[in-house]
DNA sequence: TCCTTGACCATTA
DNA sequence: ATAATGGCCAAGG
């Protein structure tokens, strides 16, 4: 049987859920986003990803480089589009960077574990 | 088919 | 903090 239009590969899909399920005041990186798909090693496919579905109506700003960086050239309209957004959803963005250690969805998951919050 | 190009990452120096 | 390296792998030429 043909599934017609939207037919999304089961890797696509399970990254599409994870970013969809970043938390609004929060970020990830493409790595971790590969890893919390299932797909350890993958963070190039993330990016792959967010360019392919761009149609779609994703929280693509809160997707990082690991070390906390906008991945998108300083100056392009990409990063600016992307440090305007996190801005707005109360995320401080200085010198294209974002502290994980404040921003970082992991963040909730270390203040689980260890009651630091 | 080979080669290059990426919204990347961890490690090492 | 920056830089080189090797790993990852889908697309496009």
């Amino acid at each position: 049987m043909k599934s017609g239009m939207a037919d999304i590969p089961p890797e696509h899909a399970a990254i599409l859920r994870v970013i969809r399920s970043i938390p609004r005041g929060r970020v990830a990186s493409y790595g971790e986003i590969a890893r919390r798909a299932g797909l350890p090693g993958r963070a190039r496919l993330v990016g792959r990803i967010l360019g392919d579905y761009s149609a779609l109506k994703l929280p693509w700003q809160r997707v990082l480089r690991s070390d906390g960086r906008i991945a998108f050239p300083r100056g392009s309209s990409g990063y600016r589009e992307q440090r305007a957004r996190l801005t707005d959803e109360g995320i401080a963005v200085r010198n294209g960077r974002i502290d994980l250690g404040r921003f970082g969805w992991q963040r909730d998951v270390d203040a689980e574990l260890w009651k630091l919050v």
